[in-house]
DNA sequence: CTCAGTCAGGTGACAACGTCAACTGAAAGC
DNA sequence: GCTTTCAGTTGACGTTGTCACCTGACTGAG
């Protein structure tokens, strides 16, 4: 019925899901191997035929956070009926959101873990990549390059400050993330 | 010779720095209270006398660390023979400075752990309001939260994307944080 | 069909960690 | 001088990541 190989990749899913749900309820601190484990309804050890250790669990689920969010901007800009700063503010948009809605796996995906993990950069690349094609659109192929740069950066320090309430000061008088997401796309617009 | 008053602001110091040593040397991981105790002096226990846990230190040494980015971006905010412009430049700089040359220590800054530290609040706050004041000379009092807020976030994003080694990457170009910074305080500057 | 090999998974064990309760001894206040 | 306060120590506990070893089912060659 189920070969091998099936049955190992269905649990290297469950441990995915479950390690995902826990980072989402509780943080980092409530990922714990047990319970990944327990949940996906595993032993303790059964991680360890999947994942070298816990950090590579980790940066398995921010890799997939990064493909999700590439799949997502990819058929932004592949939407004819976008413009090009549509298309900006949409991805950018879709970045900030999840360090609103999922602010622990938010950091995972901006975390860098020692051992150059290549997979979470390529897949982060991949991303990023998006987001030049569309500024390429904009200020031309020589100045896309600093000024996407800037985007992203930007973008990762908007969703940041999101992530550790900071822009909810009221020395910011209620500033939303998109706000200084309108604020950034149309000065880059003004550029062109 | 040492009432018990100095004595336990000593050690209280010596806790701080061989917190931020560990920090330093060898990121999160390394700051155990227990190696934290010993290389202060006093034993695994000792720390508790002076901080409730062990985010409590943390949180002390982050709260420290913006005090003195708030000293360093006052005085350059005090300073007469700067341009609006060359102060918005320093102290962004000088934040993202942190961010390359302690990147744990940076994390902390910004790392906003459960239970409303207050402390390290209220120190971010100081540190961030310098910069809402020389803003407010560029663009004037209106628009300055906006662009403050815009700004301090991308300086923010832009050590982030530094300190996960993501700006290194050949798709920029070889880009610097102080070109971006340039390039984001010019186009505050052409807002006026 | 058989049988050795592979490999996902389980289990016991260990060291390290954060944290607490109980204790000690010296400074502080009366 | 006696009691109180409190920084610091120590023993202990529960939890965690990780490893070594074991088990049993699937697999592929003969």
């Amino acid at each position: 019925m189920t070969s091998r190989a099936e049955s190992a990749a269905a649990t290297r899913r469950a441990l995915l899901d479950a390690a995902a749900e826990l980072l989402d309820e509780g943080g980092l601190d409530a990922v714990t191997l047990r319970e990944v484990g327990a949940r996906a309804g595993v032993s303790r050890g059964a991680p360890y035929r999947h994942f070298a250790d816990k950090e590579s669990l980790l940066i398995a689920i921010g890799t997939q956070a990064w493909e999700q969010l590439g799949d997502r901007t990819h058929a932004l800009r592949a939407d004819p009926g976008l413009s090009s700063g549509e298309k900006l503010r949409g991805g950018l948009n879709a970045l900030i959101a999840i360090g609103r809605t999922q602010p622990h796996l938010y950091k995972v995906m901006f975390s860098h873990p020692p051992g150059d993990p290549a997979a979470l950069a390529r897949a982060a690349q991949r991303s990023q990549s998006e987001f030049l094609a569309i500024v390429a659109g904009l200020v031309g192929e020589q100045a896309a390059r600093r000024y996407t740069a800037l985007l992203i950066s930007s973008a990762n320090g908007i969703a940041g400050m999101q992530v550790s309430s900071q822009l909810a000061d009221e020395k910011w008088g209620g500033i939303t993330t998109e706000e200084l997401v309108d604020t950034l796309v149309a000065m880059i617009e003004a550029q062109s």
